[in-house]
DNA sequence: TTCTAGTCAATAGA
DNA sequence: TCTATTGACTAGAA
């Protein structure tokens, strides 16, 4: 398959005439000169309507700015820019920016990373785009090559297909003339990429393309510059218009512009003071809009650009909507953000330091300059511009309802703070900032859209391999200049975390592991009561207990311990004290995970867990959870709590049911499907689409299901390593260890680290997942079952249940013998070690 | 777009 | 009725 792509791309390079592909190799190639017509010209509130010149211009269909470069039709990018750059001559003549294929050896192996590192270095050094370079020598989208570069796979891991692209690469890079050509063509340059010092053989076609695009380029540049100003001329007099007719109806000049009557002023002025008050009114509508979405990121963001613009207008001694201050600090309607109030006294009368600060990034630009004069030489309208687009960059209701936060209009960086910033580490930046991201629960989208002004693949993308300062261009080190400032504004982060998840820091449970200084001070917490009682009790204390390691087996233990010695069920504990199903609880129970392995939110039901056992009250909760709680309807009071807990009982009464309704029946497979399922996931624990195809076809069932089930099969592999590892019983039988130990001397009423103390390893290591003393687990857990059966206890009983069934199996036994799991599952306790440990375990 | 981590919930098995 | 299992799903990250 691989191959016929490959065969049909090296077709077309070389049998496409370039006569053939000239006109539309202008066109499209000019596509490419433009910048995003309408993005970062329209503001959403001013896109041109279909009929307009300007729309003609940007969204004609003779004229596609936005074709992928697939729209070429049948022409690879690649070939069209041989075709522009290059004759089609045989490529030993003049070194292609495109290589042939066949230029190397299929079998010529390539340093992938070497090759990999020379492109990014040279893409960086000469500031060519990874869109264009993918573009035009490698025909990729820029998706593609960034994968390419970032992440290359060994030479022998790749098809033909992906080899193909290095090799492109590799020859491409082999001549600088190739360098120099592409990044002639590069739009930054601005000047024509047709006009490139090439030279073709075949001079009149290439003399005539030439001729041609440039034509076609001024002229359409004249064309879109014409229109462009046009179109604005036309939206602002358009606005104009409707505003003087409306006070021409209302046979009054209203608030602002009411100021100016009976005074002499210019037309000039009278424009400022409209567009003013226009301005005003957008944004008290926009003001309107976030409130009603409950979207705060844009509500602060409006409401301080309005008080910008009131400020403003105050101290030219008029005061126009006064009734704006409404809106400005009308935000008790508003659950949501800890930061208006702080912020309007912020932008009241903040600092020029303030201004800088990064948080003041999330905030419009108009509102971060410390510098007057810029922030004055913006107008009202083009403040409106930016943040509109904002606007329509988000759309709309993206408050905490799902919708994506709102991205900032970032201020650019100042030439002084490239000064000051002229050096940074980025390594330990980024580390620092990964460390504070994950600290305070802020997610790379929130960071990145509202500090950074990039998407969260970009984020991720510069945190997890951050270029070496010296490799950066001036744009590359913006990002990492508003993240140091990010992190000297300590404020910032407080902020950011409140204004993003409408609730106090602490609350997230996320607190540092101890090698960090304590963070800022968090805003005020709102008062919220979106949980259960129990839910913010636990909350409350939990946050210092965040703050320490905790022993997961060790808690698991005591709980099981006391539940099973109380008769409480799984059930009854998950739906009360930790809000989560009993599936998961048995889950948590007996394969936890060790501490350090924890995401934070993982680690949640650890600290809760660690909460209820050092609460003397912990058998009243149950108990009263239970008594409210009618037998039958557990499961539905359940979900109305997980409901409330979410702060958003509409949202998720309406996500549940909705999910209830569509989720999809489970599958159940038979052994023989799993069998080969498990024969798939021996040969690739990965597979590859056509696999996924044959498997759904082979066992009739969606496509879906087999990636579920080998994401799942992963996951549980990879939990099965961790928590069990080697021996899954590792954990559950330790656990009993534990449990059995602590029966010698048991108190109800010890706490997790008391557990701790019972168990013969230390286990605040998570060593003690790597080297479990599984083999006598396995001879303790062969007794445990032979005493335990004889004990009365309520654990015991549980326990013993667990191990019978296990032993029924003793083919699971065997189940981790060989790595790719010839066993029934991977989750069961007894899918353990290696076949020489079992062996041994037969033995004893 | 895909992967991981976490979770749900239906079902199996004791 | 309890716990364990496991396919399905989601959010966040890569």
């Amino acid at each position: 398959m691989n191959s016929g792509v490959k065969k049909e791309s090296s077709t077309s390079q070389h049998q496409t005439p370039p006569a053939a592909v000239a006109p539309q190799a202008v066109v499209s190639q000019l596509n490419g000169f433009f910048p995003p017509p309408v993005s970062s010209l329209a503001p959403a509130a001013l896109v041109p309507p279909a009929h307009h010149p300007a729309a003609a211009l940007f969204f004609s269909p003779h004229l596609p700015p936005l074709l992928p470069p697939t729209h070429f039709g049948s022409i690879a990018p690649a070939l069209l820019h041989d075709h522009l750059l290059r004759p089609p001559t045989p490529p030993t003549s003049v070194p292609s920016t495109a290589p042939p294929p066949s230029q190397s050896p299929p079998n010529d192996a390539l340093d992938t990373a070497d090759v990999a590192q020379k492109i990014r270095e040279i893409l960086s050094t000469h500031n060519i785009g990874q869109r264009l370079f993918a573009k035009h020598v490698l025909g990729l989208s820029q998706g593609t090559v960034s994968e390419l570069l970032s992440k290359p796979k060994h030479w022998d891991k790749l098809t033909e297909k992906g080899r193909e692209s290095y090799r492109k690469m590799h020859a491409w890079a082999a001549s600088e003339k190739n360098v120099v050509e592409l990044k002639a063509i590069s739009p930054k340059k601005g000047s024509s990429p047709m006009m490139s010092n090439y030279r073709s053989e075949d001079a009149a076609t290439e003399e005539r393309i030439q001729k041609i695009l440039s034509e076609a380029h001024h002229a359409m540049q004249a064309k879109h510059s014409q229109e462009k100003e046009q179109w604005n001329r036309s939206i602002v007099s358009s606005i104009y218009e409707q505003e003087l007719a409306k006070l021409g109806e209302n046979g009054k000049i209203t608030n602002g512009v009411n100021s100016l009557s009976g005074q002499q002023y210019d037309a000039g002025e009278f424009t400022e003071q409209l567009v003013q008050r226009i301005y005003q009114e957008q944004l008290e509508k926009m003001i309107a809009h976030a409130r009603k979405s409950g979207n705060v990121a844009q509500l602060n963001m409006y409401q301080a650009e309005l008080l910008k613009v009131a400020q403003q207008v105050h101290a030219k001694g008029n005061s126009p909507h006064e009734d704006n201050k409404e809106n400005l600090t009308d935000t008790k309607d508003e659950p949501t953000d800890l930061s208006i109030k702080k912020k309007e006294e912020t932008l009241a009368d903040s600092s020029p330091a303030e201004r800088q600060s990064a948080f003041s990034i999330v905030r419009p630009e108009s509102c971060q300059s410390n510098d007057s004069s810029s922030h004055n030489a913006m107008s009202p309208l083009q403040r409106m511009q930016n943040i509109a687009n904002s606007l329509m960059n988000k759309g709309p209701n993206q408050g905490g309802t799902g919708g994506r936060p709102l991205k900032a209009v970032l201020p650019p960086i100042t030439q002084e703070q490239f000064d000051k910033y002229s050096h940074i580490g980025t390594d330990e930046l980024v580390k620092c900032v990964k460390e504070t991201l994950s600290q305070f629960s802020i997610s790379q989208r929130l960071f990145g859209e509202n500090i950074l002004g990039l998407s969260q693949g970009s984020v991720s993308d510069l945190l997890a391999r951050p270029k070496p300062w010296h490799m950066l261009t001036q744009k590359g080190r913006e990002p990492f200049i508003r993240m140091q400032m990010f992190l000297e504004d300590t404020e910032s982060i407080s902020k950011l975390v409140a204004s993003q998840y409408r609730v106090p820091p602490e609350k997230l449970l996320r607190g540092s592991m101890g090698d960090e200084p304590p963070p800022p001070p968090p805003p005020p917490p709102p008062p919220q009561s979106t949980s259960s009682p129990a839910e913010s009790d636990y909350r409350q204390s939990s946050s210092s207990v965040a703050d320490s390691e905790l022993d997961t087996l060790a808690i698991t233990s005591k709980v099981k311990e006391v539940l099973t010695a109380n008769n409480l069920g799984q059930k009854l504990f998950g739906e009360a004290i930790l809000g989560l199903s009993q599936g998961s609880v048995s889950e948590l129970l007996s394969k936890p995970k060790p501490w350090s392995m924890l995401s934070h939110k993982g680690r949640e039901p650890f600290i809760k867990m660690h909460m209820w056992l050092q609460d003397p009250a912990k058998f009243d909760r149950l108990r009263l959870y239970q008594s409210e709680t009618p037998a039958g309807k557990n499961s539905r009071k359940r979900k109305h709590q997980s409901a409330i807990i979410s702060s958003n009982s509409n949202c998720c009464d309406n996500s549940a049911s909705s999910s209830d309704n569509q989720k999809r029946p489970r599958v159940f497979f038979t052994e023989q499907q799993k069998e080969t399922l498990r024969n798939a996931y021996a040969s690739d624990p990965y597979p590859s689409q056509n696999v996924i195809e044959n498997l759904a076809n082979q066992l009739n069932v969606g496509q879906k299901t087999i990636v579920n089930w080998f994401h799942n099969h992963r996951m549980r592999a990879k939990q099965q390593q961790h928590s069990v590892s080697s021996p899954a019983s590792s954990v559950s039988s330790s656990a009993r260890t534990a449990a059995v130990d602590s029966d010698d001397a048991p108190s109800p009423a010890s706490t997790a680290s008391s557990s701790a103390g019972a168990l013969t390893r230390p286990l605040n290591d998570a060593a003690q997942w790597l080297f479990p003393d599984f083999m006598p687990v396995k001879a303790e857990k062969a007794e445990e079952e032979e005493e335990i059966d004889e004990e009365s206890s309520n654990m015991n009983v549980t326990v013993t249940k667990s191990n019978k069934r296990k032993a029924a199996k003793p083919k699971r036994v065997y189940e981790r013998a060989e790595p790719e799991r010839n066993g029934e599952s991977w989750d069961d306790e007894d899918d353990v070690g290696s076949t020489s440990g079992l062996t041994v375990v037969a033995a004893c």
